[in-house]
DNA sequence: TAGTGGTCTAGACCACCCC
DNA sequence: GGGTGGTCTAGACCACTAC
């Protein structure tokens, strides 16, 4: 008698089919080596005798762990991990350097706008003035990466707008209006990718993301920036450095 | 003729049923009030005029966002938002405290290991020496937040395993082996909830996590411990203050 | 025991890519 | 056109909770 092993008894952890099947297809991915295809999801789900919405929910996890890639009308493909990005006040394109990647960045939009309250607020500008709100696509090796969303207060960096695009943001700060960036406080949590952002990073709908919120401010602590981000959660892991709040 | 507007045209934001369908939930959400209970998934089902998969794909998408939460064989209720952890040197309970939360901490196990390789290079010991791993469930306000598994050298700190579960660990290390915390690397990435984590943490097996990784080192830069995190998506955001690299 | 959420199925249809 | 992934459906059965 006796309830012997794999009961999965209360308070244990029970295995769903779809998460037992992730065995078996990170078999197959490590087959097709980098980049190599995988099966359809058909006959995946005749092979392992599950049905498509099964294999499709192991995919999802799979993808979202970043084994594995895939592309509408093409196909399904073995992953190419994550890379690591450091926090810190520096630029992406020097980051993706440093690791090997060819990175670039498209100025999607770069518009003036009113102040709302909140954003007033962050930037320490009275509600309803000028705000220049930039938005770009980053990708590394033409890969879409992230989507930046930054505001900049005009009433401190007037003709701003005329001049990004040229060289990086935070040169034409430092050279134009003598302004170089002390700190800042960077939030990260998950998110879900919106129906604008998958069209723009070639994700899924729903798919994992981390979302980064950056508040910079100069040397004299002013605040230089509020910028939202979101970077595909299959494709990024952030570190940190950490030091110790009482120094001895 | 002429494709007017909501032709969701090529390139465009495709909103899919089950993204739509959270607009309607969220004022259900909002009128429920904090905790409060929401209809059933087959009643949605039936409101909305979907079928109950595509609400539940809708309700887990609300889930991951920290807007509502799941009971198994009780209900769907709104969500508590997310609380926010610094990033910092400091422990768990210090922590929470300071956001009006009763933080508990369960030592779910207290195990000496040998070192296998990838820990001993990370902890700077020989290969096959000894290493105290503890495990630890994490709650705030009695409710379980993050599971958190920690190694640390036990030829550094010899008898570390009987001290543990007194007091807080930071504090033994200082007062037994005049040992303190200098700085730390910390890598923060998203993650899916394994069968373990979900049974724990009352979670859905594929739950949206992030994953900290934190390498810590003493004010002599000696690895003190390795800890391997894992929180709950709908429950945390972190933050952390970056300072500039170039003080000047 | 009745109701709730959790898992799985088989099949339909759409959108996209490539030949 | 034919294949691939993306979305949605209707329904079955299981596991858990509350009564």
């Amino acid at each position: 008698m006796a309830d012997i092993l794999g009961d999965n008894g209360r308070k244990t952890a029970r295995t769903p089919k779809h998460w037992a099947l992730k065995d078996g297809l990170v078999s197959l991915v490590a087959d097709a080596g980098p980049g190599g295809p995988l099966p359809g999801e058909r006959a995946l789900a005749e092979r392992f005798g599950v049905s498509r919405t099964t294999v499709r929910k192991a995919l999802t996890e799979l993808m979202a762990e970043g084994r594995l890639t895939r592309v509408h009308g093409s196909g399904t493909f073995a992953g190419a991990g994550k890379v690591t990005q450091r926090l810190q006040l520096s630029s992406y394109t020097e980051d993706m350097r440093s690791h090997g990647l060819n990175p670039t960045s498209a100025l999607l939009e770069a518009t003036v706008e009113i102040a709302e309250p909140d954003v007033a607020a962050l930037l320490a500008v009275s509600e309803g003035s000028a705000v220049l709100r930039l938005r770009r696509l980053r990708s590394a090796d033409g890969e879409p990466m992230a989507i930046e969303t930054s505001r900049l207060p005009l009433s401190r960096f007037p003709g701003l707008e005329e001049r990004v695009g040229d060289t990086s943001l935070y040169g034409v700060l430092w050279e134009h209006y003598g302004v170089q960036l002390g700190h800042a406080e960077e939030t990260i949590e998950t998110a879900l990718a919106t129906p604008a952002d998958a069209a723009l990073l070639g994700n899924e709908v729903g798919a994992v993301m981390l979302r980064l919120s950056r508040h910079s401010f100069d040397t004299d602590n002013r605040p230089v920036e509020w910028v939202r981000s979101v970077y595909r959660g299959d494709r990024y892991k952030f570190v940190a450095t950490l030091v110790s709040p009482r120094p001895q």
